[in-house]
DNA sequence: CTGTTAGCGCTTTCAC
DNA sequence: GTGAAAGCGCTAACAG
């Protein structure tokens, strides 16, 4: 493999010319100088070593990224995209993304080795909890990251999130629209950051629309098919001129319990109770009938994300170190007009 | 940041000794230096530079691994939970998968780019075609890689793969024991390889079976939901004596339009029509009825890859280039004995 | 057994 | 305008 000296003799200089032509650096050449080495460098087919740059450098132009895997019978398509689109925006910024797999609960060791072996100049963190320890952990090292998703509102960290409360106020709306007057929503437990912010959205569409809010309403269950059978099975129990008409779910994979259950039960969703579910996951658009949803703007996150981390590195001021980003609502078959 | 020279200083021996001792190599040292330099590289908290390391030894212990956006509208949990098992695996060799994207018909650039920088000591590839242009392009260059499928049979080039054939050869098997005489198939276009490989095992398995084979029940087209309802209202067609009773589909995707249009038709899944998918995607398990499907052996294949890629960047002999993964049916609720 | 030293390939200060 | 040379942090001959 040629190196800047192979191509500093093949065009007759020194390699600090070959470094300045190369990078556009301090000064300027007699335009000969400048062909001599870019025609040197095409010849010989030279590609600066990345280590090499990086070592002087020191930096590596990759930024961290680590997830655990999906506890088996969950989804989580939001994360499969990220990941995607993620690296996608990395590319655009001129970095790569260097992925890490860490335990479903211990997932501080992996950052701190990231850190201490400067494999990275930066990590982007997903799927952020409350007093999330990643995030605890980062702060503390002064090591440079970005979230996706929120966590503790007293900790002073850069992130960017979807903003569902809007999103699940849309869904709210648009049944309320439909004609709905009974909305339920099946949410996560309290201790989610992203499930309240949701079942805020929900709090403050129904008093929007001058709808009484019924406690009966909220129940919350962790992100599972199953628990989306229960609350329906739950709301059913409930005297006939209570039950909801409507049920929104924080998630698709609730939404689908919510459906399967409504159908064994003898429901016809979109026509005898609507359901909405959140983040558009692939199969959505297949079930029967298709799921009207909340879609997460995943491109738009990745690319806020690498934008803010990019001019964390570069020591720019941050003009903005918390976007939200408004979600999409998909209308698909799963919704109808009120029953009577 | 500590460096080696920090520690030698602190330890009071030189840096040739801290590296010595670090790397377990070469000499044997009293033991009184031995502690000396490890309690020196606890105190300061040092930890080797790794682009220093790489820089040195001209490797980076890093795999590349590029991918491209799923098509809207398509899904491939195959390939999510894949990168996921792959970064893992990686992991547990001592390496660290470096993503990239491509766009979705032009590869080969991105590849190209990967080597002449040095990014990567080798890449893995996936979701192979026939007569790949990368894994031509990796062949010609001889830069390492390891591939997740098959491609072209006449070149040669180290690859793991699922069993497609026998899989469905299963999934036959499983049919006709439960009594179904007209299986038919919705298969890929005659170019791809998997696909091929899965329609081979069903000609297989149907003549094992001493079952006539019907040009009619093996239908192609491409990946989608859509295919699947085509490929069922074809066969609904038929006069209702040649109809089949069951159907397998060489993805879960097919097998949902299948289940869809089969529905709408007002016939009865796991009952009147029994159906077989590929993949085991996410959300098979939650369909009505739940989807009987193969499951492809991710964790098996991610780590073979990883074992066989490893040993090509080690230069150790390989006792196998190619290696097929038998896959695991999943029996679930959307087959049925046949009807009569 | 341990230290000196020459690079790995590149950037950049400083001098001409 | 261009070149010499130092050095990023580490490894591994080679010397002693």
């Amino acid at each position: 493999m040629p190196t800047i000296k192979d191509v500093a003799r093949e065009a007759g200089v020194s390699i600090a010319t070959v470094s300045y032509v190369l990078n556009n650096k301090n000064t300027f050449f007699s335009e000969g100088t400048r062909q001599q080495v870019l025609e040197a460098v095409e010849r010989i087919g030279y590609t600066p070593n990345v280590t090499a740059r990086n070592l002087k450098s020191s930096q590596t132009r990759l930024i961290g990224y680590a997830w655990h895997e999906v506890p088996y019978g969950q989804v989580n398509s939001v994360l499969d995209h990220f990941t995607y689109s993620l690296a996608q925006s990395a590319e655009a910024a001129g970095y790569h993304v260097l992925t890490f797999t860490h335990p479903l609960h211990d997932p501080v060791p992996v950052y701190e080795e990231l850190i201490k072996t400067h494999r990275v100049d930066g990590v982007v963190l997903a799927g952020t909890i409350a007093n999330d320890e990643r995030i605890r952990f980062l702060i503390e090292a002064e090591f440079p990251f970005v979230s996706f998703g929120r966590s503790n509102p007293e900790w002073h960290f850069p992130w960017v999130d979807t903003d569902g409360q809007r999103g699940i106020c849309e869904a709210v709306n648009y049944l309320h629209n439909l004609g709905h007057r009974r909305i339920a929503i099946a949410a996560w437990p309290e201790e989610s950051i992203s499930g309240e912010f949701r079942v805020a959205g929900y709090v403050e569409a129904l008093q929007k629309a001058g709808l009484a809010l019924y406690p009966d309403y909220i129940l919350r269950g962790i992100h599972s098919e199953k628990f989306g059978r229960e609350a329906l099975a739950y709301w059913y129990r409930l005297p006939e001129a209570e039950r909801p008409t409507a049920v929104i779910a924080v998630s698709d994979l609730i939404a689908v319990g919510v459906m399967n259950e409504a159908r064994e039960r003898g429901m016809v969703i979109g026509d005898t109770l609507s359901v909405i579910g959140f983040d558009d996951a692939p199969m959505g658009q297949y079930l029967t009938p298709s799921l009207t949803t909340v879609r997460q703007p995943i491109g738009e996150i990745s690319q806020a994300l690498v934008t803010m981390l990019e001019s964390i590195l570069d020591k720019r001021i941050l003009t903005e170190h918390k976007l939200l980003i408004a979600p999409q609502l998909i209308v698909r078959n799963s919704c109808g007009p009120v029953p009577h």
